[in-house]
RNA sequence: GGGGAGUUGGCAGAGCGGUCAAAUGCGGCGGACUGUAAAUCCGUUGGGGCAACCCACCUAGGUUCGAAUCCUAGACUCCCCA
């Protein structure tokens, strides 16, 4: 990457390691520097919130209204009941449309936090959703109007599809169709807002190169896309995934104790590419805290995890999980902020097995992996270890609350709610 | 419309009448080592139940002393021909 940019965006882009790939570095560059350019990245509504793996998209939309231009949330409200078929094995379950406008309420939550919606600034960001012009879409007219700049011959070419059909396995009719509609989507951005610029993965590529050519040949605008890499830990790993599944960004789903604890065990090799992508100090710290070597690495990663929690929860979640951290893992104690199991008296009956109370706290998905926990002397009650599997605890032993952990790491408090 | 192949644990993939809860790999979990890291090594790994015990190899029946394995019907997936 020789190019230099000259708009601050481009700047950004490049040195923090958010650029994969880009339609035209230069025309984009020049359009940055021209004046306010929106841009967009679709978000399709497929769970209640977004995950990890989709920060970086959220960085690089804070980082273009940090830089003075216009960010636009595409929420995928009509292209969510297609389901994008890039680079997926199998067809994804299609969802109602209830449950993806419950999704979308749930995703719109997050952006708010690292998005002003509310200025009177040129740059002010852009909420939107694509069902607002897919939905009342007709068919026959979409065909003739926009379905004639496809060629299928190209279509079947790219690479997001081509493994699926390599493989023999079925492409529908309706997941095919994904790409049109997202093409579609660029040219109504760019029709309604002027929108320049499609960021996205780079497993959106196709998609987005789709949505500039169709642009270009029916209202012969010039339009960009640029695209982020495809994010792995150092140790091959898929990015946002932990233990027990994905590492969600609304607090609802995944506490914000978990969410700064998942950032504290970042991998040492991949500290100062997460710095840089993930928060907003200076590039040169990030450089420094990443060097680290040693156990003087673990001081860079609390700084990751406060930086990435403030930014996502706010200052008063990061603070509270480094100390509830501190507390546990350094005291060897309790915390406030461990994942908490509030009982009623009713929950309680007249007791309930010690084996429910791990279930049920989350930290085992089931019985049997809680027995078995028990079994490999996993599992401790109050940093005891605890080796009676069919111990019941009941309202006595529940009078002060107790700390229940699995292995060294997780650790959930239990107490009685009144 | 006709013919064929298949459906096994989170995934991949063996098993083809008893010794099968089911090989192996991945993933997960626990432990050791460390720095709440990585790599490595060791152990473990279907579900429900405090327990006895029960449910479990697409579904529903059947044959057998006995079925993931055989038969019948159904659902779904894939392939080939038209």
């Amino acid at each position: 990457m020789t190019y230099h940019p000259k708009s601050d965006f481009m700047r950004v882009m490049i040195e923090r390691g958010f650029l994969a790939d880009c339609t035209d570095y230069q025309a984009l560059d020049d359009a940055l520097i021209a004046g306010v350019v929106p841009a967009y990245i679709g978000f399709d509504a497929t769970a209640k919130s977004l995950h990890v793996g989709s920060l970086i998209q959220i960085m690089m939309l804070r980082w273009l209204q940090k830089t003075g231009h216009q960010p636009i949330t595409l929420m995928g409200g009509g292209t969510t009941k297609v389901g994008d078929p890039s680079f997926r094995a199998d067809e994804r379950p299609l969802l109602t449309p209830d449950a993806i406008d419950a999704n979308i309420a749930g995703i719109k939550q997050v952006f708010a936090k690292y998005l002003d919606y509310d200025t009177d600034a040129p740059n002010r960001a852009l909420m939107l959703n694509n069902a607002e012009w897919l939905d009342e879409l007709n068919y026959l007219d979409f065909l003739r109007d926009i379905g004639r700049h496809f060629s299928v011959n190209r279509m079947l070419s790219f690479e997001s599809v081509k493994s699926r059909l390599d493989r023999e396995q079925s492409l529908s009719f309706l997941e095919f169709n994904y790409m049109i509609l997202q093409a579609y989507d660029f040219l109504e951005l760019n029709r309604r807002y002027g929108c320049l610029l499609q960021m996205g993965g780079s497993d959106q590529w196709g998609n987005i190169v789709n949505g500039i050519d169709l642009t270009r040949r029916v209202l012969d605008h010039e339009i960009f896309g640029l695209t982020s890499p495809l994010l792995t830990t150092s140790d091959g790993k898929k990015m946002g995934k932990s233990q027990d599944g994905a590492v969600w960004l609304n607090a609802e789903m995944r506490s914000t104790y978990e969410f700064w604890q998942f950032w504290r065990n970042t991998t040492d090799a991949d500290v100062g590419r997460f710095l840089k992508l993930y928060t907003e100090l200076p590039v040169d710290e990030c450089n420094r805290l990443g060097a680290l070597e040693g156990s003087e690495i673990n001081a860079a990663k609390v700084i990751l995890a406060n930086e990435i929690t403030t930014l996502c929860h706010g200052a008063e979640a990061a603070a509270a999980a480094e100390a509830t951290a501190r507390a546990v893992f350094e005291k060897g104690g309790v915390g406030d902020d461990l994942p908490t199991l509030d009982l009623s008296a009713a929950d309680l009956g007249d007791g309930i097995s010690i084996v429910q109370l791990i279930v049920r706290s989350g930290l085992t998905k089931s019985g049997k992996e809680a027995k078995r926990l028990i079994a490999e002397n996993g599992a401790r009650l109050n940093d005891a270890p605890l080796t009676e599997a069919g111990l019941i605890i009941d309202a006595a032993a529940l009078a002060e609350p107790i700390k229940l952990s699995a292995g060294k790491k997780r650790h959930a408090l239990v107490r009685l709610a009144d």
